[in-house]
DNA sequence: TTACAGGTCTTGT
DNA sequence: ACAAGACCTGTA
């Protein structure tokens, strides 16, 4: 049975490593503290986890783990045929990355969590990130485990909390403004395919391609956007100076990207 | 001290 | 249309 404080288990499921997709860069409320144990906050729950070679352990029911995790960690999507259009792709940069990090999985975060942190993400470091990040939710929540809703934090209030923003201050303060005032735009965003996605997603102040496309492969489940930030270039001028055909992998193209970005960032 | 961090906006040509 | 330069700030 499960140990101590964990109500369900199952089999450990298959390109699933928590350690990957804990430095992956994707979520910023994933905590790993230590052995094998992480702590996922999302969609006001925390998640523990505990992973073994065999098993996942999980602090919740049955229930919440089928209507709410599994969909998070992309589990119903079968890597095994990502796995194997790698291979026929042929190329050794790619198979030596996705071997590095094929634990990685695309979660399917909060869309309006991740704007919010992707806007902060800009010209920022994953340190500074995940401290902004965290204030912010403790600003409303002193548990942390809820993000703040759009009416939670109205503009002025950057104006005079520090979160560590600096610059991104008046990016946030607008976002917040304007969701809390037109709170459909999310749901209406969520509808959306990839290219209209985009389209309204950089009409706002801050939020340009990169950071767009961030949101529609983490947040809104668009697996075809592949953000392209500063270590994708660097890795595309040192291994691919020919160009990559990101076109070859069609509707997971961001999944690919995950890999060639996780290899150059830890590899 | 200078450079960098999962970029974007503004300005000058 | 495209190329610089500016931008908050903690860390190395």
């Amino acid at each position: 049975m499960c140990p101590g404080k964990f109500k369900y288990e199952i089999n450990r499921p298959d390109h699933f490593d928590l350690n990957q997709i804990a430095s992956s860069g994707q979520a910023f409320r994933i905590e790993d503290t230590g052995n094998d144990t992480f702590v996922i906050n999302a969609y006001d729950k925390s998640l523990t986890c505990l992973l073994t070679q065999n098993k996942l352990y999980l602090s919740c029911d049955k229930s919440e783990w089928d209507e709410l995790w599994i969909d998070y960690f992309d589990l119903n999507r079968d890597y095994n045929i990502i796995e194997k259009s790698i291979y026929d792709f042929k190329d050794e940069h790619l198979i030596k990355s996705f071997e590095f990090g094929k634990g990685i999985r695309i979660l399917k975060q909060h869309p309006w969590e991740t704007i919010i942190t992707f806007l902060i993400s800009q010209n920022n470091n994953i340190t500074r990130i995940k401290r902004s990040v965290n204030a912010l939710c403790r600003y409303t929540d002193p548990s942390g485990i809820c993000f703040p809703k759009a009416a939670d934090i109205p503009g002025d209030v950057f104006m005079t909390h520090d979160f560590g923003l600096g610059y991104r201050n008046r990016y946030l303060a607008e976002m917040f403004e304007y969701t809390s005032k037109n709170p459909a735009w999310i749901e209406e965003l969520k509808e959306m395919d990839y290219d209209s996605s985009m389209k309204r997603l950089t009409s706002f102040t801050g939020i340009g391609n990169k950071v767009a496309n961030c949101i529609c492969l983490f947040g809104l489940g668009h697996t075809e956007a592949f953000p392209i930030d500063t270590h994708v270039k660097k890795l595309m001028n040192k291994y691919y100076p020919e160009g990559f055909d990101t076109e070859y992998f069609g509707n997971f193209a961001g999944i690919i990207q995950q890999y060639l970005f996780y290899y150059e960032l830890k590899g």
